[in-house]
DNA sequence: CGCATTGCTGCAAACGATTGCAGTATTGGC
DNA sequence: GCCAATACTGCAATCGTTTGCAGCAATGCG
C-alpha cells in the first residue's frame, strides 16, 4: 500500500522504533536523527496511519456529532462549528443523524460506539438516558440543546427561558397586551422553558395570562400553519405572535401571507433561532438567536475538558447556560390601539 | 478496556481464531460452535474492534464525503441520504465542509487520505484536478454534482444544461419573451451548462438573446440582489426572471419586496433546487429540481461499485447524469402583454 | 483393519505503530 | 587510561483481529 514507518526506518537506516521516536518528537533522539528522519519521511510522502497508531494508543481521534437532522439551521452552524474546532485539533467528525427518533438514536450510539469515538456530542431526543449514561462510562459524552432528564450528563443548553422571556418583554414595550405564542412540544425542555419565559414576562408586567394564546405542539410547519390560524381566527385576535419553535415558522408565515396580512403593520411577528432567510425576507424577521455557534463552541470546549481529564466522572457543574440574544429587524413595531379586525383589511402599504 | 475477542474465547474454552472463523461467520467452523459462540459473545458484550479489524484488513468502513457548506438545501439533503445509505451498509460517513476554498479542500483531502476512508465523495472547487487524479489511485472516489476539469474521475451530474432548459421553455410557453437569468459564476460547470440550456431554448423559439438579460456571479445573496437590481432597472425589464443559481435567491425576493413588486402579477419568478421555505412562502416558488437526492443515491451506487471492483481504473463510463424536474407552484403565470412599467404599480391582489 | 479424505481447530505470523528495557557509543572526571 | 554517567539506539512485546498452514479426530472406502 503505501509508505510506512519501516519504509522510512529502512531508507534511513535507523530501526523501526528510532523512526518512530524521531517523528513523533519524543525529544528522545539526537537532534541530527530527528531531521534526517524528518527529511527522508517527507521525501518518502510518509504519513502514519491512524489505524495502526489507534490499536496501540486506544484511540481514534474521531468525534461522534449526533443531530436530528440538517435542516434546521442551528444543527447547520452547529455541525459546522463543531467540524472546523475538530479539525483544527487533528480531530475527525462523524455526523450522525438520527431524527427525533429514539430507536435510531440508539443504534447510532451503538455505532458510534462501535466506531471507538474519541468523544461524542449528543443532542439527545430524552428517551435514551439510561443508555448514554452507560455509554459516558467508556467515552466522555456531552449534551447539546437538550436535556436528556434520564441522565445527568453534562449538558450545553440555550437559555431558552431567558430568550423566551426577553423576547417577550420586547413585545410588551413595544406596547402589545395580546401575544400569541407558538411553541414547542412540553415535553422537551426547551418547549418549557419558552413558555415559563413567556410566561414570566407576562406576569411581570401584569398581564393575564390567556391560554387560548399559547399553542404547543410538534416542529412542523403544519402545526405552526394550524396554530397560527387558530390564533388568528380569536374573537380577540393577538397583536403580536412570537413563533418560539423554529420549525413552524414556515407555517405561521403562510398563513400570513394566505389572510393578506401584513407584517409589521398587521401583525407583529417574532422568531425564534437564526435562518439566513430570515434575514433576507422582507420585511427582515425579528428573532431571538440562541447562539447555536456559541453553543457548539462551548460543547466543544467541555468535551474537550472531558477528554483530557480522563475518567474524573464529577466535577462540579453538570448544566451549561448560553445566553440568548434579541436580534431586532422589521418585522415588530409598536402596538397601534387603532380598530383593526383580522383578515378584513389589507390597506396601508404607503410608506410611512 | 472492552471485551475483546481473546476474553470470548477464553470463555468459551477455544482459540481465538476459532472464535473469530466462528463470529466471522467463516463457515470452517462446526454449527455447534458456531452458536455457542454467538450466545457466549452476546453474553460478554462482545463488539468487534474496528481498529485492530482495520489494521488487519486495510479497511477502515468509513467513506468520507466533503461539501461546500451545509447551508445550501441540496448539499444537507445529500448529506442526510449519503449517511443513511452508507449507515445501512455498515459504513460510516466523515463529512467535511472546505467551503469553496481549494487550499481548505486539498488540506481536507489529506486528513481524510490520512484517516484511510474506504471511499470519497467530493463536491470539488474545481482547483485541485491532479490532487484528486492523485488520491484515487489510492481510493476510491466519485465527484459529485461538480466536475473538476483537471480530472478524469467519475462524476455524478445534475443534468444542469437540460435543467435550464426545461425550465426557461416553461418561461417561454408562457408566453414570455423577455426572460432575465441570473446564473452561478461561468467558471463552474454548473454555471456554464445552465446558462446554455437556456440559451438552448430561446434559440429553439426563435428569440433574440440579450446580453443584458444574463448575470452571472458568485453564488451569494448580495450578488443576487446586486443582478436583480440592474435587471428590473432595464429601460425594457424583463417580465420574467429565471434565478438558476440558488444562493442568489434569497437577495433577489429582497429586492422584489422593496420595490414592491407582486409575484407573479408584476413579475414570474422560477428559481433552481430544492428548498424548504420556497414550498411554503407565499406565493410557493416554482423551481427547477436538480433532484439533490437522486444525485447523492447514485454518487453512493457508482463509489459502492468501485470499492468493489478494486483496483480496475477504467471501465468506459466517467459521467452520469441525473435529470432534472420542473415543479410548478405559483410563481409564475402567463404574460400579460398590458403595458406596466416597472415598480410604479403594485395594485391588483384581487382573486381571480 | 489401514489409509485417504474431510472437517474442525489451534498455532503463529502478520497489519503498522508505540514503548519499556537493555545494549552500545560517547563523553567527562579522576 | 579506566570507569561511570549520559545519550542514543535497537530489540521485542504489544494493541485486537484475520488468516495460511499444519495438526488431529472422525469418517468412509476398499
Amino acid at each position: 500500500m503505501s509508505v510506512t514507518l519501516k519504509d522510512v526506518a529502512l531508507a534511513a537506516r535507523v530501526s523501526i522504533s528510532t523512526a518512530s521516536r524521531a517523528l513523533g518528537g519524543s525529544g528522545l533522539t539526537s537532534e541530527r536523527t530527528q531531521q534526517r528522519l524528518t527529511r527522508i519521511a517527507r521525501e518518502l510522502g510518509y504519513r502514519p496511519n491512524p489505524i495502526a497508531r489507534g490499536l496501540k494508543t486506544g484511540q481514534s481521534r474521531l468525534v461522534g456529532l449526533l443531530v436530528h437532522n440538517l435542516a434546521n439551521a442551528s444543527f447547520q452552524v452547529m455541525a459546522e462549528v463543531v467540524q472546523a474546532r475538530l479539525k483544527a485539533l487533528g480531530y475527525q467528525m462523524l455526523l450522525c443523524i438520527a431524527g427525533d427518533d429514539p430507536q435510531l438514536e440508539s443504534d447510532t450510539l451503538t455505532t458510534l460506539a462501535d466506531h471507538r469515538v474519541d468523544g461524542l456530542i449528543v443532542v439527545p431526543t430524552g428517551k435514551n438516558g439510561a443508555r448514554l449514561t452507560a455509554l459516558a462510562n467508556e467515552i466522555p459524552i456531552v449534551c447539546l440543546v437538550r436535556r436528556d432528564d434520564g441522565t445527568d450528563l453534562e449538558t450545553v443548553l440555550a437559555d431558552d427561558s431567558e430568550g423566551a422571556y426577553v423576547g417577550t418583554r420586547y413585545l410588551i414595550e413595544l406596547g402589545h397586551r395580546r401575544i400569541g405564542i407558538i411553541v414547542g412540544r412540553p415535553d422537551t425542555t426547551s418547549g418549557r422553558e419558552r413558555l415559563s419565559g413567556y410566561v414570566r414576562a407576562l406576569r411581570e408586567a401584569s398581564i393575564q395570562v390567556d391560554d387560548a394564546l399559547i399553542h404547543a405542539g410538534h416542529f412542523e410547519p403544519e402545526t405552526g400553519a394550524a396554530s397560527c390560524r387558530k390564533l388568528l381566527d380569536l374573537a380577540e385576535p393577538p397583536s403580536a405572535i412570537f413563533v418560539a419553535n423554529h420549525e413552524a415558522t414556515l407555517g405561521v408565515l403562510r398563513v400570513i401571507a394566505e389572510r393578506g396580512l401584513s407584517i409589521p403593520d398587521d401583525l407583529s411577528l417574532l422568531c425564534y433561532e437564526h435562518s439566513p432567510w430570515f434575514e433576507w425576507h422582507r420585511p427582515a424577521i425579528s428573532i431571538v438567536d440562541n447562539g447555536a455557534s456559541d453553543l457548539a463552541n462551548l460543547a466543544v470546549d467541555r468535551l474537550l475538558h472531558r477528554m483530557d481529564a480522563k475518567g474524573n466522572g464529577a466535577d462540579g457543574v453538570r448544566e451549561y447556560r448560553v445566553g440568548a440574544r434579541l436580534v431586532k429587524r422589521d418585522s415588530c413595531r409598536p402596538f397601534d390601539p387603532s380598530p383593526r379586525k383580522s383578515s378584513a383589511t389589507k390597506s396601508s402599504r404607503a410608506k410611512a
